[in-house]
This record gives C-alpha cells, structure tokens and sequence, in this order.
DNA sequence: TGAATACTTAAGTCAACGCTTGACCAATTC
DNA sequence: GAATTGGTCAAGCGTTGACTTAAGTATTCA
C-alpha cells in the first residue's frame, strides 16, 4: 500500500523498532546527551544517532545542540498521536459492543 | 538489537504498518470475512492474509473458519499492551516533571 | 597548538519486509 | 460433477531498514 497519513504512520513506524522503544524509556526519566543515551545499548554512536533521526523526524523526541554537546528529550505531544489513535479504535470497538448488546436485548425492529 | 520481549515488539511492529492498521480500522467496524476485509485494499488476497497473520500473531486480531469463509474480529486485549506502554512512558514523564516542580519550588537541599 | 571529546556523514552490507504470481484445496452452487 | 467462491501455500523479487566502518567536523581541554 505504502500510503502516507504522514504523522502516525512514522511515529507507528518509530515505536515498532525495540531499540527506538529502549531509547524512548530512557529518555522519558529525564533529557540526556547523545553518547549516555548510546551507552546501554550495544550499537554503535552512529546508530543510536540514525535512530535518534527516526524518533525527531516523527515528533516524538525533541533535541538542542550546545557546544558539542546535543541533548535529547521527549516530546510529550509525540506520543499522544499514539495514544488517540489506539483510543479512537478501542472506543469504536466498545460502541459496537453496545449497540450489539442493545439488539439483544430488544424485542424486535423494522428493518 | 533486535532483542525479543515477545509481546509488545510485535504489537508495535504490527501496529507500524499502513495496511495493517487500516484493517484494524475495518475490523473495529465490527468482525469480517478474509474477503471482504480485503476488498478496499489495493493489494492481492494473499497478501492481505499475510497482514492477518501478522495482526493474529500478536494477539490484535482473532479468527475463525467456519466452512469456507474465515471471520476475523479484532481482540481488545491486543491494543490494551500498546496503549499500556504508552501510557507508562507518559505517566513515568509527567512524574519527573513534578518532580522537577518541587525541586524549583524549594529552596535549597543537602547533596 | 595538539589531543581528546562528542558527534556527523557517507557508503556499503545483509536480513527482513511487503508484495506478487501461480498452483492448489475445500466448500458451495448450478 | 463441473464451475465458482474463499482461502492457503510456497517461491521469488525489489525495497527498505538496521547496522557497521571509516573518515570528517566542531568544540573543549591541557
């Protein structure tokens, strides 16, 4: 298919990847530079720096350069675009329940 | 990496794909036949029971033969590992923002 | 000024992914 | 019982994705 509803289709994308998902839960205790996010993972400096792109291009992370130095923080709004869309098919899906409960329950209707 | 906690890997990775999550949007309209799951999709049969395999695999979908025809319907319990981990990342960094608060809030602390 | 630090960029490798084709099988329908 | 419908399986192909190495730039430190 290889549409693009441009946003949650790379933030999807982003978080579908383990270290990305290891990455973000480092970030989300507090900002931190490039090489301590590097540090636990056992990739190389420029690895952790192509993820790093992945997770900015899509919102999720925001980054600013000082001197040599460029530190990393979440971007709270990133995932939030997650989140409704998962909260957009669950609740669709229990509206469905509903109304399926509701015919159950009455008698009989026109069509 | 390409480390393995089995689960919530491959809900994102599922969740990653276009395609995949436009079936999830069908599927949240109520259970569907293979066939007609596929019908809005600009792709072959086949390929789209390889989404499916995907989607079942890792718990957001579930289905069912019953004859010829197999009827596909989402499995809330899925979705609810996705919304999970995001909702922890949310709630872990909302936390430290406090934090952060009481910190600029007060005065002074011994190391 | 020279060495170390903290990235950055480019190029290339290899595996995984999305998709197609084509052959197949089991229920249904005529 | 032949054709149709609904789905399955396997192989193959082009693309994307994660990763590495290697070479480079800009800041900071001694």
């Amino acid at each position: 298919m290889r549409k693009n509803k441009p946003d949650i289709d790379r933030v999807f994308h982003a978080l579908g990847d383990p270290t990305r998902r290891a990455m973000m839960e480092k970030l989300s205790q507090g900002p931190i530079s490039v090489s301590r996010l590097a540090e636990p993972l056992a990739i190389t400096l420029a690895a952790v720096v192509q993820h790093l792109q992945v997770l900015e291009e899509c919102g999720l992370v925001q980054t600013e350069k000082v001197g040599r130095v460029r530190t990393c923080r979440i971007e709270p709004a990133g995932l939030s675009v997650a989140a409704q869309w998962i909260g957009d098919r669950r609740s669709m899906w229990e509206r469905r329940l509903d109304r399926l409960g509701d015919l159950l329950a009455e008698p009989e209707e026109e069509s």
